[in-house]
DNA sequence: GTGGTAGTTTACCGACTAGCTAATTAACCG
DNA sequence: CGGTTAATTAGCTAGTCGGTAAACTACCAC
């Protein structure tokens, strides 16, 4: 994966299972292990997820006692988001294309 | 990659090549010879990048003559600010903590 | 037909990724 | 100290990714 600043966000974004540890840390600060709960796969792996998400800037990662609590971090989605809303104009015209669209639908077969 | 919808827009964003292709595309539809103009890589990889976007939705593709023009489809990119929309207040919050932090400095250092 | 232009497919390569197991570090508890 | 829990590191495998060169398809013009 390149290394600018998106591409590393967008590629941390790019798997679930990261994505679910972001949902989870939306709740508040988790451990490793609570995070890794849910999941079917070994602690390395999340633990190497995790390093995934804190390279993005997605959690940050504080100490206290045996532990190493993960906290969501946001701003690299306000970045991606606003990259994307750029395109705005390119959805919300296509959506209007789409309630042309149903609403020719709506209207019922023509004959 | 996993297939997931989500993980596959991500995916393909996650490359600055694409990204760009993308960017170039909001200017209107291009053939895959125009497309590649701007990059020093060879017309397969491009190639390769275009199916890419053109499995994530990101773009769709016509035929005309000899040439396959390429067009921007945003919807995707709506999905994917729609996900990221769930962490807006964390991105919001944050900045009001940046905020509040940029205050106590400004104040001058404590002494 | 020949030849040129537009683009894709195939086969290959090196680098990276996601997963595993096993071993290791770090911090606590008794 | 020894034992336990929390988490990371090391080393491996299998699969994916971004790129290439070479061959192929499709269309047009002569």
């Amino acid at each position: 994966m390149a290394t600018d600043q998106l591409s590393v966000i967008f590629g941390a974004l790019a798997d679930p299972t990261r994505r679910a540890i972001l949902a989870r840390l939306a709740d508040g600060p988790a451990t490793v292990n609570e995070l890794a709960e849910p999941f079917a796969i070994t602690l390395p792996a999340i633990s190497k997820h995790l390093k995934v998400l804190e390279r993005a800037g997605l959690i940050s990662r504080g100490r206290e006692k045996q532990w190493r609590p993960c906290r969501l971090e946001a701003e690299p989605l306000r970045e991606a988001t606003e990259w994307m809303s750029r395109y705005r104009q390119f959805w919300e015209s296509s959506f209007d294309k789409l309630d042309a669209h149903l609403r020719t639908i709506l209207k019922g077969p023509e004959q």
